[in-house]
DNA sequence: CATCAGGCGAGAC
DNA sequence: GTCTCGCCTGAT
């Protein structure tokens, strides 16, 4: 187990902002005063997370934590200074960042962020989730950790490839089973190079992106995002839609906060979405 | 029963 | 290029 301090991180935020739909709150146990622990499955890996008021516990040696975790939640940005460029003036970004200052934006994994995301447009979280997770225990590898705790890793892109149209249906994926089955082709056949997308810059890497079938430009924006970190992506969904028209009439600064727009779009998204 | 949820593609113009 | 419309499914 590794331990450590650290100011602007709350795993429940994180999970609670949606930007990850594999991260879970476990059932507290019953009488003890637990601390809130979570689970997470990604990069092909399962972690436990356990977070007290100013100390997270990561499940896992010292060694993978350096490796993996400590890039996958992004713990080398200084989000205090990101918080810092906010414009004074700017009363309603301040209080959003304040309220989701826990909030990272995790370095996931490229192809499950395209297809995650392909699922989560016109549904809602606790739909998205179910559905991630059905594909993954029927199209993923299945594994354990030392433990003994079994898990399935996220489909891979011949896995769904070879899935027929029908039976993706039948995952209730609805209409995007089709966006679904036709991306998964085009990458295993390397009509889109995931490799490549990793090299490109972010102009670049979403022009690509918008080639996929299903994938249009908030969905490009959400990939880059979270699959690619270019942080100065900014989804513009139909909430965050109608924050900027309350908002920012005149629009919103993007020349103000260059490559940092992204992360500042997931403190807005999380303060909208928890404040109803 | 209608509406909507973190949009997108196809077709019309 | 811009606009409209239909789309799977499940929750409210």
């Amino acid at each position: 187990m590794v331990t450590i301090k650290k100011d602007h991180f709350s795993i429940g935020q994180i999970c609670d902002s949606g930007q990850c739909f594999r991260l879970e709150k476990l059932a507290e146990k019953e009488g003890v005063e637990e601390k809130e622990r979570y689970a997470l499955t990604a990069l092909g890996r399962y972690l436990e997370i356990k977070q007290a008021a100013d100390e997270i516990s990561f499940f896992c040696t010292q060694e993978e934590f350096d490796q993996i975790w400590k890039s996958y939640f992004d713990l080398e940005e200084d989000y205090g200074r990101i918080i810092g460029l906010i414009d004074r003036e700017d009363s309603y970004l301040a209080k959003a960042a304040s309220y989701g200052s826990g909030i990272r934006i995790l370095k996931q994994d490229l192809w499950e962020m395209i297809i995650s995301f392909i699922v989560s447009q016109q549904n809602n979280l606790r739909r998205i989730r179910k559905c991630i997770s059905f594909l993954c225990s029927r199209y993923g590898e299945e594994k354990q950790t030392p433990s003994g705790i079994r898990y399935y890793d996220f489909p891979k892109p011949d896995a769904l490839a070879a899935a027929p149209l029908e039976e993706l249906y039948a995952c209730n994926l609805g209409y995007r089973s089709r966006y679904i089955h036709n991306t998964a082709v085009s990458v295993f056949e390397g009509e889109i190079d995931l490799e490549a997308l990793k090299t490109m810059d972010y102009e670049s890497a979403k022009e690509e992106l918008l080639r996929l079938c299903g994938v249009g430009v908030k969905v490009a924006e959400c990939i880059c995002l979270f699959g690619l970190h270019k942080t100065e992506a900014f989804p513009i969904d139909t909430h965050i839609n109608k924050v900027l028209c309350r908002q920012y009439p005149g629009g919103f600064p993007f020349e103000k906060y260059g490559r940092y727009a992204g992360t500042l779009q997931q403190y807005i998204f999380y303060y909208d979405l928890m404040e109803k």
